[in-house]
RNA sequence: GGGACGAUAGCUCAAUGGUAGAGCAGCAUCCUUUUAAGUUGUUGGUUCCGGGUUCGAAUCCCGGUCGUCCCA
């Protein structure tokens, strides 16, 4: 152990450091190997029966987070799982020599437990009268100030423990992902599917358009990709004769980071044989009643950035892509699909509502420019947006009526895609020519271990993806993704000795 | 990848190119029902890093690191 020097008074590292050799010296163990934690802080304070002061003993735990000492009597907070917990110490109680210690050798950020009653305060807080205590970890640094809290966003998500101890609303915004996530499995069981883990690394990363990561396995001597979505190993169960699967996994894409953007996040995917994408629908409003009920506690939430209400309450909206398309543009420019005056039309259309039309996009792609840009954040509401043009998704089964369109919805709320979803596509011929469409010249890319399973015959099935964390966002009302992942991916800093 | 902005005490923030300050925390003191407790006193700085301009730089210039926002 370092040496200290004569004045420590303006350091608190060293401050601490000798009241943990002071402790050590007299025979205390500063890092316990245990307390004990008979209740949380709440299911204690639930305990009390009103006007019955000191009846019941509990012994709680946790991190000293205000500290208030007057003379003979002292009130501390600690905070555990379920939140702060008063305690009060008194010198009569204790004895002089404890009550000595207790206010020496204590720091703000320590772990400690206390064993009391439980009363109520004269302004009418519940209480712990502590008859025993004990310092189980000691803490080192100090914590960041009590009032503003942590306010420095690199340090809020580097540090997130700090975070997480003094600012309460990054503590009820991170649990709220954990009841969300909680939620959503629960429905899913309720209604009879399989949860699955399938591997995170890949010999061909399919299942979406993205940029995959790329790692090296030594003792195959190959390198690996990380998954991109779940898609093709999920219908891959479907076929092996599991109807109803589910996976909540971590997905990798090498792309941007930004306010929507992490490069490791959430998805959830399920399919459901014998069924089709409107079963979808019902699926996802049945997710979204319970998380409503169960998590939120209402079916109205504001939407952050717009300030308007979102219902999620009542029918929700359906409304076909094409429609919307002609809503922004003021024609009836879908009527032009599949002519030769289509392009043109759609380039005009682009470069009149200020949307870009480079000369190497495609046709389809300059219309979901319009769509990304003049639709999709305008669609606050709950809504369906349904047959999408084939391009967009190569995996979906074709309309009946209009094969240039896909048997799909978008769940558009808050102005976000939220859960794409589809009547999955089946047919092992029409997959293979739409991934050889899509892959163009990187034939290797295709999966064909998967069209194998296709021949093998895969049953009809409705197949939806949800984004977990823009859901944590919607339903938390934060600003930014990084609010809804406990540690979100950051440039490496060196390591401070 | 491009642009704008930021980094000062443990934390939250000040400081015309001219002695780096405050609040909280810390240290010392008084106080047996407090709620950002109060009281009296007090310590604490590689101003992110490296150059440059200047009699003099937290401040101006250049380069870098890290972050935030916007754009692609």
């Amino acid at each position: 152990m370092s040496d200290i020097p004569q004045d420590i008074s303006h350091d608190q590292y060293a401050v601490r450091l000798k009241k943990l050799q002071d402790l050590r010296a007299a025979g205390s163990d500063p890092f316990r190997a245990n307390c004990t934690q008979s209740h949380f802080s709440g299911d204690a304070k639930a305990l009390y029966v009103e006007g019955q002061d000191n009846l019941v003993t509990v012994s709680v735990a946790g991190r000293l987070v205000t500290f208030r000492v007057q003379g003979g009597s002292s009130f501390v907070k600690i905070q555990d799982q379920q939140g702060p917990i008063q305690l009060y110490f008194r010198r009569d109680v204790l004895g002089e020599e404890r009550y000595g210690e207790f206010k020496k050798s204590l720091d703000l950020g320590d772990i400690i437990g206390a064993t009391g009653t439980l009363f109520k305060t004269k302004t009418g807080e519940i209480t712990v009268r502590v008859d025993a205590f004990t310092l189980v970890s000691k803490a080192l640094r100090p914590l960041p100030e009590k009032w503003h809290g942590l306010t420095d966003a690199e340090q809020v998500y580097r540090q997130r423990y700090l975070d997480l101890i003094v600012n309460p609303e990054s503590r009820a915004r991170l649990m709220m992902r954990s009841r969300i996530v909680a939620s959503i499995r629960h429905t899913l069981e309720s209604r009879k599917f399989l949860e699955v883990e399938t591997p995170v690394l890949e010999g061909v990363a399919g299942g979406a358009a993205a940029r995959p990561f790329v790692t090296h396995h030594n003792a195959l001597g190959t390198d690996f990709f990380l998954r991109i979505a779940l898609e093709l190993r999920l219908k891959r169960l479907l076929v092996g004769g599991y109807d109803r699967v589910f996976e909540i996994g971590r997905i990798f894409r090498n792309e941007g980071i930004s306010r929507k953007h992490n490069p490791e996040f959430t998805m959830l995917e399920v399919y459901q044989a014998y069924s089709d994408f409107q079963g979808m629908m019902d699926l996802v409003k049945a997710i979204f009643s319970n998380l409503c009920r169960d998590v939120i506690g209402t079916f109205e939430i504001k939407h952050a950035a717009s300030g308007q209400m979102i219902n999620f309450a009542g029918d929700w909206r359906t409304v076909r892509y094409f429609d919307l398309i002609d809503e922004a543009v003021g024609s009836k420019l879908s009527a032009l699909r599949g002519t030769e005056g289509y392009r043109p039309a759609v380039i005009e259309a682009a470069t009149k509502l200020g949307c870009e039309a480079r000369d190497d996009w495609q046709t389809f792609e300059i219309v979901n420019e319009i769509f990304g840009k003049k639709i999709e954040p305008a669609l606050i509401q709950p809504t369906f947006v349904t047959h999408l043009p084939k391009e967009l998704c190569p995996l979906a089964k074709l309309n009946q009526q209009d094969p240039g369109l896909i048997d799909v919805f978008e769940l558009c709320i808050g102005g976000m895609e939220v859960a794409p979803a589809y009547s999955e596509q089946n047919d092992p011929f029409v997959q293979r020519e739409m991934f050889e469409a899509q892959a163009g010249e990187e034939k290797q890319n295709i999966d064909h271990d998967f069209l194998l399973a296709l021949e093998h015959a895969m049953p009809p099935a409705g197949g939806m993806g949800v984004g977990i964390d823009r859901l944590c966002i919607l339903l938390t009302g934060a600003e930014s993704i990084r609010d809804v992942i406990l540690f979100p991916s950051m440039r490496h800093s060196e390591n401070k000795g």
